[in-house]
DNA sequence: CCTCACTGTGTATGTCGCATACTGTGAATG
DNA sequence: CATTCACAGTATGCGACATACACAGTGAGG
C-alpha cells in the first residue's frame, strides 16, 4: 500500500498540510504557512466564538485582505478543516501504549474530552465530510492503538471510536446549548428562562412530569457544579462496557 | 404551580405556538398560522435540505413576500424552533404507557430515532437555547413516563432522556458525514474519497494502524448494508443497559 | 356611525458573508 | 534576459438576515 496519486488532485490546502511537495514553483513565496492560517483561525474562533470566524476576520487577524485567504483555502469549509485540525493538535505519543485496551481507550477518550473542551466550537463546526488531515489522522492512529491485543475486526475498531468521540461531542454541545457550559468551557449554573417560559404556559395537567420534574431538578442544590463532568463520566463508562461486551465476544 | 406571566413577556412565536390568547386584536386577520409557516419550512427542508431553508425560501412557499415572514418569527432561529417543533409531532399518546421501563423507554428512543431519520436535517439545525415549544414538550413529557415505579430522580430521568436522543441525534449526524445516510434519509454506501485521499499521501510508517484496518474495511464486502441500523441498535442498547445499573442502585 | 389606533402585508434599503474575476508585482525558470 | 507563474490586492456580484417605513383594512370606542 504505498502512496499513489490520486485521479482527482488533493485540493491544495491538503497538499499544504501533508507537505507535499509539488516541484518548481515560480512566483513569490506564500507570505504564510497552513499553519498559521490555523493558528489564526483557531485564535478568532477562542476569543469570539465560531460565529466570529469569517475570511475577513481571519485575514484580518493575518494581516493579510479577504480574498487572499482563498490562496491558502479555497472555501469556508476548508477553512474549517483546517481550524480542527489545528485544535486538535497531536495527540500525545504515548497515550495507547500502556495498560489494557480499556485504560488505554479510557485515556484516549479523556483526552478528546479535554481538547474539545478547550475549544467547545469545534463540536459546532458544521461537516460535510470528513477532514482528511493530519492531526485527525494522527488521534485516529492513536485511538486505534488501543485496541492492539483484541480480537476486534476493523469495523468494530472504528466504529467504537465514533461512538466514543461522537458522545463525547454531543455531550459538549448539548452542555452549551442548554447553558451549562460557557463557549470559554466554563461550567455553568445553566439557564433558568427555558423552565420559567414552560410554567408560564404549559398546562400542568398535559404535563405533570416534566413541571414536577423541572420543579424538582431545580430545587436540587448544586447540581450544576460538576454535572458536566459527572455525566461525561457516566456516558464514558457505559460505552466502555458496551464495548467491553464485543471485546469478549470476539475472544472467544 | 399555576401558569404565572413571565418578566420577559414571551417571543410572539411562543405565544402562537401555546395558543395564548392576547386580547382584542384590532387589525387584519393574520393569513397564515404559525403552523402553516412550520409545515412550509419543514417541506423546504425535506425538499432542498437545511441550507435550502431561507426566509426568502419559506416566505415563497407561503405565497409571502420575505419580510411579512417577520410577523410570525422575529428571527431565523425562531424559526428553526418552529420547524423542529412541526418536524417532531405529536409523540404517539400510548408510548410509555405499556411495558417495563426498558421497554417504554425503547420504544421512546426508537420513535425519536424514526421522526429523526425521517427529516435528517433536524440533528443539523443550530440551536442557541432548547426550544421550549409545544411538541418538544410533549416528547420530554412521553420519556419521563418511562420512568414511573422507577426510583430514579428528577436529574437521572432528564439526564438519561438527553443521553439517548443525544445519542440518535450524533448516530445520525456521523452517518450523514460519512456519507452512510443522504439527506433523504436513505442508507448509502459511504463515500470513498476520504479513505482515497489518505492512501495518497499518509505514510505507512506513521499510520500502520489506519491504512490496514482501512484497507479491511473496504475489503469487507456489504458492511454497510445495515451498518446504520446495526450501530445504532448497540448504542440504543448499550445506553439502556447504563441506565439500567443506576435504576438498580436506586431502587436499594 | 365615524374616528382612529393597531395589525398584517408589501417595498425599499442596509449590512454582512462568501466567492468569482481580474490587475499588478516580483521571483525563478530556461 | 525574457517569459512564466504564483502571491497579494482591488473590484464586484450575489444572496442572506434584518431594520425602517408606507399602505391598507379591521375593529374598538365615543
Amino acid at each position: 500500500m504505498a502512496p499513489t496519486t490520486p485521479p482527482v488532485p488533493l485540493p491544495r490546502y491538503l497538499q499544504l498540510m501533508w507537505g507535499v511537495e509539488t516541484g518548481g514553483r515560480r512566483g513569490p513565496k506564500p507570505g504564510r504557512t497552513i499553519q498559521d492560517i490555523g493558528a489564526a483561525a483557531v485564535a478568532v474562533a477562542d476569543r469570539d466564538g465560531l460565529a466570529g470566524v469569517s475570511m475577513k476576520s481571519v485575514a484580518a487577524e493575518l494581516g493579510l485582505t479577504t480574498m487572499s485567504l482563498y490562496r491558502y483555502v479555497d472555501s469556508k469549509d476548508e477553512l474549517y478543516a483546517v481550524m480542527l485540525d489545528t485544535a486538535y493538535g497531536r495527540p500525545d505519543p504515548g497515550l495507547t501504549t500502556r495498560g489494557s485496551w480499556r485504560t488505554r481507550l479510557e485515556r484516549w477518550a479523556r483526552a478528546i474530552a479535554a481538547v474539545r473542551l478547550e475549544h467547545p466550537w469545534t463540536v459546532t463546526v458544521p461537516l460535510g465530510e470528513p477532514p482528511a488531515t493530519p492531526n485527525t489522522a494522527r488521534w485516529t492512529e492513536a485511538g486505534l492503538g488501543s485496541f492492539t491485543g483484541t480480537k476486534l475486526d476493523a469495523q468494530q475498531r472504528f466504529s467504537s471510536l465514533l461512538l466514543i468521540d461522537g458522545f463525547v461531542q454531543q455531550h459538549i454541545r448539548q452542555s452549551l446549548t442548554l447553558g451549562f457550559l460557557g463557549e470559554g468551557g466554563q461550567t455553568l449554573a445553566g439557564s433558568d428562562s427555558y423552565p420559567e417560559n414552560l410554567y408560564s404556559v404549559a398546562d400542568p395537567k398535559e404535563f405533570p412530569l416534566l413541571l414536577a420534574g423541572a420543579g424538582e431538578a431545580l430545587a436540587d442544590e448544586a447540581p450544576d457544579d460538576d454535572f458536566f463532568a459527572t455525566e461525561l463520566d457516566f456516558g464514558i463508562r457505559t460505552i466502555l462496557d458496551g464495548i467491553a461486551v464485543q471485546v469478549e465476544a470476539a475472544s472467544r
